[in-house]
RNA sequence: GGCGGGGUUCCCGAGCGGUCAAAGGGACGAGACUGUAAAUCUCGCGGCUCAGCCUUCGCAGGUUCGAAUCCUGCCCCCGCCA
């Protein structure tokens, strides 16, 4: 915290500062002012088996809750993914197996904590009060209108261009804001595409007699490519498992203009001492994120294995080792040495070596139109299928 | 239930009897440049035992010397009306 002297306003100011929206405008410097713990609403859908940066972005929010003091509500939407959130439409989702479920949920916990606190931490299932009779759906359903829902802008927009809108998909916000009723939260975070959903939970609170909670955006976290929201589907992302190497070289391929946000959202502010060229201040931060999700020595270790392969350019620390049984004639055929060693086709082999896209000990093989190479040639030495993919081979017989 | 419009290679989207492995764009890959930034340029982008061959255009049949293109049936999607 900035100031000295913190009364309710100046943390209030503080926490929204990053956040797109924080309603009601006083709304959480009131509930502050109450001066107990706040309870403060996350809602994750365990989906996918993995969490990315983008998702870190409220996470980080969270943690600013807990280090004042507040209590963080994790929910789990076991129950809503067995429904299968539909928003976002592309195409069905898969409904999944509670094993997988759970197994999901475990990661997604773990994961969290490598940003949130594990005091002052509380996980439930929404399972736990979802799974209810259908006269309780009845009252549920009640508390809102279609009129209301339609407002959402991604329905209004898809009923005015006449798309399809399931009546899960008009149920699903209810389920939600049904959460925040279960847990009685004082305040939900979620992305600005959640402000909606947020809000109506506020207006579910009121109809179960309980005080309305605030709601908090953040903005959503651009990927890799600097254009569209980090997500799996972009292939944009950087997992928070992603081994240490490639978080940081994904980091440094981040445009420019990405590094002020990153830094706001991913760590919360900018460090006083950023260097002012923007390489330098990427690689600060590339060496941030992997310090926060897999420790200082990895950072270093990725930074120094980043120096060594693409700013020297030589051969990594480490790397596979492929045997290789060589043709008769003594030969070592590069087209199926590749697909093996890299997973590529060998016609997608044939035309790196053509466009001079690999090399044996750096030094390119295969311009000239050969596909073969002498054993004596290759055997121990380091074989490069463009910038980033090595292998060692080793011949056998 | 009735009527109409669709399903094309990762995505969008042309093609509508041969010249189609299928235009164009995006994404992606390789090369040049470089800070794994931006911008730009070139090439590639189904597979293989690669100057040739094989498999793709919702699925299954059929017509034809020849089909992504025509016909029949089926499946799925979308819209309008009810």
């Amino acid at each position: 915290m900035a100031s000295e002297v913190s009364t309710p306003a100046t943390t209030a100011a503080w926490l929204a500062r990053n956040a797109v929206d924080c309603l009601p405008a006083g709304g959480l410097e009131r509930k502050l002012a109450e001066g107990r713990p706040l309870r403060v609403k996350l809602g994750i859908d365990p989906t996918a088996p993995d969490i990315h940066l983008g998702f870190t972005v409220v996470l980080q929010k969270l943690r600013e809750f807990q280090d004042l003091g507040h209590l963080v509500v994790l929910i789990v939407g076991d129950y809503t993914a067995r429904v299968g959130d539909p928003s976002g439409r592309s195409s069905t989702r898969p409904v999944l197996a509670p094993a997988e479920i759970d197994a999901n949920a475990r990661t997604f916990r773990a994961q969290a904590l490598s940003v949130l606190s594990p005091e002052r931490l509380e996980v439930r299932f929404n399972g736990e009060w979802l799974d209810m009779k259908m006269e309780e759906l009845f009252g549920l359903a009640r508390t809102a209108t279609v009129a209301q829902l339609l407002e959402r802008d991604d329905f209004a927009k898809r009923f005015a261009a006449r798309e399809p809108i399931s009546v899960l998909e008009l149920l699903y916000p209810l389920l939600q804001g049904y959460d925040s009723a279960a847990v009685r939260a004082d305040v939900e975070l979620g992305g600005t595409d959640q402000k909606f959903n947020l809000l109506l939970g506020r207006d579910i609170q009121r109809a179960y007699g309980q005080p309305e909670q605030v709601i908090l955006t953040m903005p959503l976290l651009t990927g890799t490519d600097g254009e569209r929201k980090m997500s799996k589907s972009y292939g944009n992302y950087i997992g928070v498992s992603d081994p240490p190497a490639e978080m940081y070289g994904r980091t440094l391929s981040i445009p420019d203009a990405s590094l002020t946000p990153w830094y706001a959202l991913l760590l919360g502010s900018i460090p006083d001492g950023l260097p002012a060229s923007p390489r330098d201040a990427k690689r600060a931060l590339a060496r941030a994120l992997v310090e926060r999700f897999h420790g200082a020595r990895a950072a270093r270790d990725a930074e120094a294995e980043f120096d060594r392969v693409f700013v020297e350019r030589r051969a990594p620390e480490e790397m596979p080792v492929v045997d290789w049984k060589p043709e008769a004639d003594g030969v070592v055929h590069l087209p199926a040495l590749l697909s093996r060693a890299f997973g590529v086709s060998t016609s997608e082999a044939r035309r790196s070596l053509g466009q001079g896209g690999v090399r044996i000990d750096g030094a390119r093989v295969g311009e000239d139109g050969s596909l073969d190479v002498p054993v004596a040639d290759i055997d121990g030495r380091v074989l490069q299928l463009g910038k980033r993919r090595f292998a060692r081979v080793r011949v056998v017989s």
